[in-house]
DNA sequence: AGAAATTTGTCCGTATGTATC
DNA sequence: AGATACATACGGACAAATTTC
């Protein structure tokens, strides 16, 4: 159905297919893709040329891709403002020592330690934050 | 935070911080790690994963798993002397959330957090201060 | 003794990531 | 572009061992 789009790379005709699916609520905001096997059958192209298209609608920040569950298309597109700052899940970092930490450690207030911060999170809430504090060595 | 595998495969990293954990003693030797179940909830993986990283630890001869019991950190890996005794010590008690746990937990900053701190110490040192931060459910 | 809950063991199917030809 | 192979990852289901009440 789509028009033909002659001396156009293949993945680019397949990701504007899909573009207009999502564009038009054929494929609705949270859902699935087909898989990458399935869309390889229905376009008749292999594997490797829809994961290119896919590549290509993910870099525009239309869909999300999962490893082992699937690639979906984004949920409200038109409303995550800026400022919207994402955390690692992990990361070292130095602090000072508040006074507890200092009493423990037998350092001065003020004194630099090494704080590992883990996040975990459960259907993007933070469910619990691990901080580790040491000593520098 | 599934995803592409950037640099390490999940259950590499998984079992990094799990070495980690077991070399500062956040878990003490002889102790029973989290299930698996409580594992794949806090690293936000399938338990498939986590048993991968377990198998790796376990291969490193970091730990012993019991079918039907769990899975031990292996006791007295390095007895460099006898007096090596650990006493961890516990205390719950709420707390103000700081800038950056409101942030993630997307609470307002000052609101009551519930924060589990342990302390490790061995032989008179403080090894390490462990602070899980929840929410008041 | 027995039932229920918990935890690990195992197997299946499906999907994506990556490398190679 | 296409094809294949393997690694990584998710999720469900059930069995087996153990603990708890």
């Amino acid at each position: 159905m789509p028009t033909p789009h002659y001396g156009q790379p293949r993945y680019r005709v397949i990701a504007s297919e899909l573009r207009s699916r999502i564009d038009n609520y054929v494929i609705l905001p949270g859902s699935l893709l087909p898989s990458e096997s399935a869309l390889a059958t229905e376009f008749q192209a292999s594997r490797g040329t829809i994961r290119k298209a896919i590549e290509a609608l993910r870099e525009e920040g239309l869909i999300v891709t999962e490893h082992g569950r699937g690639t979906y298309a984004k949920p409200n597109r038109n409303r995550s403002g800026p400022g919207v700052s994402i955390q690692p899940e992990a990361q070292r970092r130095q602090v000072s020592a508040d006074r507890e930490l200092a009493v423990l450690f037998g350092v001065e207030p003020g004194t630099a330690l090494l704080e590992e911060q883990t996040v975990a999170r459960q259907g993007g809430l933070t469910r619990v934050v691990v901080r580790t504090y040491r000593r520098l060595t």
